[in-house]
DNA sequence: ACCTGAACACCGTTCAAGT
DNA sequence: ACCTGAACACCGTTCAAGT
């Protein structure tokens, strides 16, 4: 078999002075501009993002049949993040801890909902597609359940937990890290005398509360 | 001193076929219909709830500077519909029991978010008007904090508490119901495995399984 | 004092026409 | 095959003009 050079792709000036015809990968350029304006807190419009690709008002369509498609691609984006960044924090904790791993996992989640509110909202509002309409996000999601699923089915074979309801517990944890973030993103802590320098800690407290109610012990 | 009849509000035809120049309330009939917008699900727009009371598009900005101010007015009435609801269910919790009103709290805050979540959303997404714009609502939400705020110091005075941290235990019961009430509003139940049905059933063990990890027995 | 209706600058979306 | 640019039906908001 001839062996043929590790050929570096042929560039043939890619980068001409000349605006091209054709966008190298509009599809993929409209996602980060949607990304990078909720990022900056902007409404995400499909107009202001194909401005940003410096196309026109309707070359996005030819990518997206509805502005809910796109925002659907820009969750399945941040939800890939999101899963990466959880899987990094729990590579750090022990499997033979599970409530130490339930611990990592919760504050791993609300950290990155805090570093990224625009992205959280995105990923869980629920309001830019139905649900189950992308299945990458439908899927990634699933896979967090199970793996929360898993460290309390671990904690309640060592017998730590009190209670045998898992299910209940687990939309309990739930419930308790979604609703601390969405009181961050909805601008509740004001009101509740939470500085913002003081959110990440009380954070953790509110999750080694909720751990302590848990635990036998 | 001539007396004069008790004139009975000159009326005159008030209620003729003709549609008057000047409508009666229109403050108030746009905020009715924009209530009524978000209760059929549907966008609020200012323009359609001058379509709705049959008046031009312009009308409303005589009556509230912007869309977020008509919002806001929409909210206040919401947070004072909410408010009222949660004290006729304390109404009937004793004060001699502060984790027995602590639940009922719980379960009314749940009730009326399950449903009436278009209403409950635009209380609390914040998106609609600067913190604290509303003095109102400012107002009426302080008080219902100050009223959790007390059954816990009830309940810890009669030693019903295994912490004494009580503003964490405070904005973690917040962040449940309120996570838990987001969850249904942003779709997140059909994932989780919640039906329909048995939304109400669940909201009531998540907040048994809150208490009963703050208690002391 | 309150409302109309035209106007403006935005949006999402469609579609013929260009390359 | 992919993009342009005009068009349409919506929005929020402003403002002269009407009553």
């Amino acid at each position: 078999m001839p062996v043929r050079q590790p050929s570096k792709p042929r560039v043939r000036r890619e980068r001409s002075e000349v605006r091209p015809y054709h966008h190298g990968d509009l599809r993929r350029v409209l996602i980060d501009a949607a990304l990078q304006l909720a990022a900056e807190g902007a409404e995400v419009s499909v107009r202001e993002a194909a401005r940003r690709a410096a196309v026109s008002p309707g070359a996005p369509f030819r990518h997206f049949p509805s502005r809910d498609a796109l925002m659907a691609a820009v969750a399945e984006e941040a939800q890939r993040r999101f899963r990466a960044e959880i899987e990094v924090a729990l590579g750090d904790a022990p499997a033979t801890d599970p409530l130490g791993r339930f611990r990592a996992f919760g504050l791993a989640y609300l950290r990155w909902a805090m570093r990224n509110p625009a992205h959280f909202e995105i990923i869980s509002t629920g309001r830019y597609f139905a649900h189950g309409s992308s299945t990458e996000v439908t899927r990634d999601n699933a896979e967090v359940i199970a793996l929360t699923e898993r460290m309390l089915a671990d904690a309640a074979a060592q017998g730590l937990l009190r209670s045998t309801d898992l299910k209940r517990i687990q939309i309990a944890g739930r419930a308790l890290v979604y609703g601390f973030a969405r009181m961050n993103l909805d601008g509740h802590f004001p009101r509740w005398g939470v500085e913002e320098g003081e959110i990440e800690r009380t954070a953790e407290g509110v999750i080694d509360l909720f751990i302590a109610g848990i635990a036998r012990f």
